[in-house]
DNA sequence: CTGTTAGCGCTTTCAA
DNA sequence: TTGAAAGCGCTAACAG
């Protein structure tokens, strides 16, 4: 039926461990006759067998991506770009749904990690900040990649500033002359909501504007706390003149929030976002964002994991850009009616 | 090390074979003998060595989800439910993102079933309904299932009735007074659309409501291409007063044209969509659109397919239900000012 | 109902 | 630079 590897070193008049240094680039091979091999290879059609291959060489060749239910469109991008990087270095992907927070969750991870012989993760928020995973794969010894971890010290994966971004965002809206400027947060045990946070305080002192606690709502990341919370903003008796929401889901429930008090968006309130989702272009008026390169990330967290796992002491983290999106939602500040 | 089935033998004093038979649920043992080799596989924490499976069993335990880029949120959808059913069914996943429609495409398909010895297939849009894909599919004895595919004869996965969906949905539009109602169509490739087009014309001619070429014009399923075609039917002379868009996204894009042209959703435009993506609820006002269960999709079309794979002439046709969700988007008819 | 034996297709070790 | 032999951990076929 199909072809072996004992039939392409027949045919190539080689033994079988020959066509074995060629499959897998080894030294030691006369270039005439690596040649001759990969002619063989293609001619026959050969694909190895990849269950035999992990079994003699007791790897499993798999990575896994392991997540807990964050905006499926940005789950989608990362995903895109760690797929890219396995097929790039002939690893497996294995998907990693987990339930965060319950009771069970560390041993779906390392169910996952027996079951799949798992050589190495690649961790998504919120999971990259849970200190008791983290701790029990390093125990494990299993090499793990973070993407936008908090805490970076040591570790491998790739990361944002999003402080930076944070403040970039909101000293935009300064200088479009917005000084009451509210801020919703993400949920707290997201490692983003702090650090967007602490950006937007540090805009605010930079620019001279009193930090004031009012303004600033503790939302969930989603878009029931951006009608609820952007809500509370607009109510308030002097309210904001502009908003920055910890990401778009919650800026597009500000954007219904003000719909339903008859106030619009740019006019009556300047409102930007963070994540730029697709959803975000189509909202109407599109949403002023930070984008984040997220499938990029994917990709290059993907890439040091895998350099982890082949060479120990390798893989670093890298820092990718962010970029500023700017669109309809925000505008020249005037004054409330 | 790690527990090999040898060990659980051992342990439980019985034989290789044996142990085997409990873990693959096969017959001839006795009860006592089971819970015995049970409770030490649970002892020793046994996960068995999947790659020495497939090669001993040859067979790879593995089934493909074939996708070109279609709405991340949809295929998201789709996916948990395909992963859901997989892991229920001990199969794993791999991912398939193809390049529809180019050279290369018929050879990503085979190459994957080839490479990872796919046992089998989930085929979304507009997979499904390419005919050179299906017959190589036939040709190499490699079962599918579909997902929502055009033409269902004889075949296995998950459909469900567009055209009576958007004939309902075209229905509800004139119960609310609407005559004249507009139609973006999707992109010609995808099957969905000629469907959704067909129950657009139904529900006119049930009203007794006279078909106007000049009211549908084709889209590309996107936000783009709703705000160009949302435009044009906006411009028209006699603009209609209800648009039903192919997708979610379109509509999106047609209820920027409306607020660029000082339009307001749904005083002076009922607007509708197809599929119900998160977006939907995020756009203002909130969209009426038709809602279809992805996910459960995923997961029937997957069990029928692993059906289909363990017995031949197993696994059928499914067909699932829609929901018109009915919000602000859509309302009575006004006359235009 | 249970056990024994012989591979599955590859890589590893060691020798040439 | 190349090759021969010995498994990797499991299941299939056959015996008991």
């Amino acid at each position: 039926m199909r072809a072996r590897i004992e039939d392409v070193a027949a045919a190539a008049g080689v033994s079988m461990k020959t066509v074995s240094r060629v499959l897998n680039n080894e030294p030691n091979v006369r270039e005439e006759t690596r040649r001759r091999v990969q002619e063989v290879v293609e001619r026959l059609h050969y694909a190895p067998n990849l269950s035999a291959r992990s079994l003699a060489a007791q790897r499993s060749y798999v990575v896994a991506l392991m997540y807990d239910n964050p905006s499926r469109n940005y789950l989608m991008e990362i995903q895109v770009g760690v797929l890219d990087a396995c097929r790039a270095q002939h690893y497996n992907l294995v998907l990693g749904p987990t339930h965060w927070g319950t009771e069970g969750f560390l041993g779906e991870v390392t169910g996952l990690i027996r079951q799949s012989r798992v050589e190495g993760l690649v961790l998504t928020p919120p999971l990259t900040d849970d200190a008791a995973l983290l701790a029990t794969l390093d125990g494990l010894g299993v090499p793990f990649a973070s993407i936008s971890p908090q805490v970076q010290t040591g570790r491998i994966g790739v990361t944002l500033d999003e402080h930076a971004a944070a403040a970039e965002m909101v000293t935009y809206l300064i200088s479009l002359g917005h000084r009451r400027i509210g801020h919703i947060t993400g949920h707290r045990s997201h490692g983003g909501c702090a650090w967007r946070h602490a950006g937007y305080r540090e805009a605010l002192a930079r620019a001279g504007i009193e930090y004031d606690p009012e303004l600033v709502i503790a939302g969930e990341f989603d878009y029931e706390s951006g009608v609820r919370t952007g809500g509370r903003l607009l109510d308030l008796p002097e309210r904001p003149t502009a908003i920055f929401a910890a990401n778009d889901d919650t800026a597009a429930g500000v954007l219904r929030a003000a719909s339903l008090r008859g106030l619009e968006v740019p006019r009556d309130l300047s409102l930007c976002g963070f994540d730029d989702t697709p959803m975000s272009q189509q909202i109407n008026p599109p949403l002023t964002t930070v984008r984040q390169p997220s499938r990029a990330m994917g990709r290059l967290a993907t890439l040091e994991l895998i350099k982890a796992i082949r060479g120990p002491e390798a893989g670093r983290m890298l820092r990718v850009d962010y970029a500023l999106q700017l669109r309809e939602s925000a505008a020249p500040y005037r004054a409330p009616r």
